[in-house]
RNA sequence: GGCCCGUUCGUCUAGGGGUUAGGACGCUGCCCUUUCACGGCGGAAACACGGGUUCAAUUCCCGUACGGGCUACCA
């Protein structure tokens, strides 16, 4: 079921790596668009060349395509309303900021940054601490509504630097409908003169995003809290280029809050916590600048996005785990929460833990043959699924399986000494030994056979469990901790389990 | 400062004029297990405050407080 008026655009700048409450806004984005059988739609809006980042259009593709939110239409995909990239459609935007000149709904500003800065600290000197070029103070500015019209020609003329400013209304008030707040009204007089049009001939943001969406058929902007306040300026200008008719609807989401602390997340809470902001690592020249993902962290796709969905949105019901699937059935805009909603680290890795459960140890083994052979520990395919097996309900995040289990794979490098001082006794050094010599005796290494033979041997000597099975498991992890004996006794295999056991009875000897 | 937005357990949230205010994470007790986990069953833990409206407000309205966002020729 499709629905071809039914499109929206994920539109981030390709100014560093995406953080985590972009991909959330991504995330939205998709499921609205699935849900509604629409568009999902990639722009960059690369307008500020200054801020221009090599890599980074590239970074949020492939964080998009990690998280599974493949767009259908963008650079290098394509679709009938390209170019994707805004730096590709300079000319579109500068024909209607003009023509917003023409009609008297802007016009062109000559006063240079410096000038700009010099009137700020004047005013400023004059105990005015927040001046605004709006439609009081353009009167004093240099524009083409101060400047007699032969000298706009003139400086026009001569290639003079501009801007082109929108002419904001005197005395109005603009509202609009927002799909999570309701109702949101600015009086015009509150807003300043933005900028639409800059002296490199770039547009600002608002003018590339209003020309983009009418363009572009957009059906709904969802996008984070803090564009709020500029969209009556938005507005403004869907009404300027006379588009009032055919103006998306608009969704601000809460915005991701930091941890611990005040204010929205930010990159660098990530190296100041130790916990990944970002979806996948981010490479820079100065180690600061470098960044680890949740990739790299070991979490699964599905896990940071079942994650993210549920920061600022909730079904309704008490069902937590939802795929991507089931969150495209689920999901609706009128759900979503006002409130901004602080990163939990640990319900991210609850969700991690949860996805891993449910992955079955074949494909988990997949996932972790790259982390193993980065150890350099060579395994078979058949061990490391079995081994996944036994270690899955004890890893939270994907290394763990390389460091839990080390010892299956590197035998055991370090002994549980004050465990081994509290238990080990000399005259059980005989009853290892008989031990050793029954599991050589014994052909079948199945969990449950040696279970009941090892069970019986030591009913046979009236001895107790807890006399041998920790000493046990120590021989042949070093720790106390791991999946049950008989389990590792079956993976390990008779030749290892008995070279670990002879092995680890002189260790006890010597302690 | 101005404008805009928000406020239910520590956190994410459900709910909604009359409920024992529900779930999840985290914390915690017990059980399972002679390990560690997983799992199961419990526990502590919330409607920011003040006024209205109403027979009745956590829920509706208004204030206040607090929090957040924006306030660039950045997005």
């Amino acid at each position: 079921m499709s629905n071809k008026n039914i499109r929206v655009r994920f539109a981030p700048s390709p100014t560093g790596p995406l953080h985590i409450g972009g991909v959330r806004t991504a995330l939205y984005n998709y499921l609205f668009a699935k849900k509604m059988g629409g568009t999902f739609i990639l722009r960059i809006e690369d307008t500020d060349q200054g801020r221009y980042v090599p890599g980074a259009e590239n970074y949020i593709v492939e964080s998009l395509k990690w998280c599974g939110l493949l767009p259908e239409e963008g650079p290098g995909i394509g679709g009938g309303h390209g170019p994707y990239r805004q730096s590709e459609r300079k000319a579109i935007y500068g024909k209607y900021a003009h023509k917003l000149v023409e009609n008297g709904k802007a016009y062109y500003a000559f006063d240079t940054p410096e000038e700009l800065n010099a009137k700020r600290e004047e005013e400023r000197a004059k105990g005015n601490h927040n001046f605004r070029y709006d439609n009081v103070t353009r009167n004093e500015m240099k524009n083409s509504l101060t400047l007699p019209a032969a000298e706009t020609a003139q400086k026009l003329a001569a290639g003079e630097a501009f801007t082109i400013r929108l002419k904001v209304p005197v005395g109005g008030a603009v509202s609009f409908q927002d799909l999570v707040r309701g109702e949101v009204t600015f009086q015009t007089d509150d807003l300043d003169d933005k900028v639409l049009l800059k002296a490199d001939g770039m547009p600002t943001y608002h003018m590339a995003n209003i020309v983009d969406d009418h363009l572009m058929e957009i059906s709904h902007v969802i996008r984070g809290e803090e564009w709020l306040s500029s969209t009556g300026h938005h507005v403004l200008l869907y009404q300027a280029l006379g588009w009032e008719g055919t103006m998306p609807q608009f969704a601000h989401l809460p915005l991701i809050l930091k941890p611990t602390g005040k204010g929205k997340l930010s990159k660098r809470d990530g190296a100041k916590l130790g916990i990944p902001v970002f979806p996948i690592a981010w490479e820079a020249e100065k180690e600061e600048d470098r960044f680890l993902g949740f990739r790299e962290f070991g979490f699964l796709p599905e896990a940071v996005i079942n994650f993210l969905a549920f920061l600022g949105w909730n079904p309704g019901t008490e069902q937590e785990i939802f795929s991507l699937e089931e969150l495209c059935g689920a999901f609706s805009i009128e759900k979503i929460s006002k409130g901004g909603a602080r990163f939990d680290y640990d319900k991210a890795k609850w969700y991690n833990q949860q996805y891993i459960q449910a992955t079955d140890a074949a494909e988990l083994a997949k996932i972790v043959r790259p982390l193993m052979e980065e150890k350099g520990y060579s395994v078979s395919d058949d061990f490391l699924v079995d081994y996944c097996e036994l270690m899955r309900d004890r890893v939270v995040l994907l290394p763990e399986f390389v460091s839990a289990g080390s010892y299956f794979f590197e035998g055991v490098k370090i002994y549980d000494d004050k465990n081994i001082a509290k238990r080990w006794k000399p005259e059980l050094k005989p009853v290892f030994e008989a031990l050793i010599d029954l599991l050589e005796k014994t052909d079948s290494f199945e969990a449950v056979t040696l279970e009941r033979g090892i069970k019986d041997f030591i009913a046979e000597r009236e001895l107790k469990m807890g006399q041998v099975f920790p000493l046990l498991r120590i021989a042949l992890a070093g720790t106390m901790k791991g999946p049950a004996v008989f389990k590792m006794i079956e993976l390990l295999g008779k030749t290892e389990t008995v070279g670990r056991l002879k092995t680890a009875i002189e260790y006890f000897e010597k302690n």
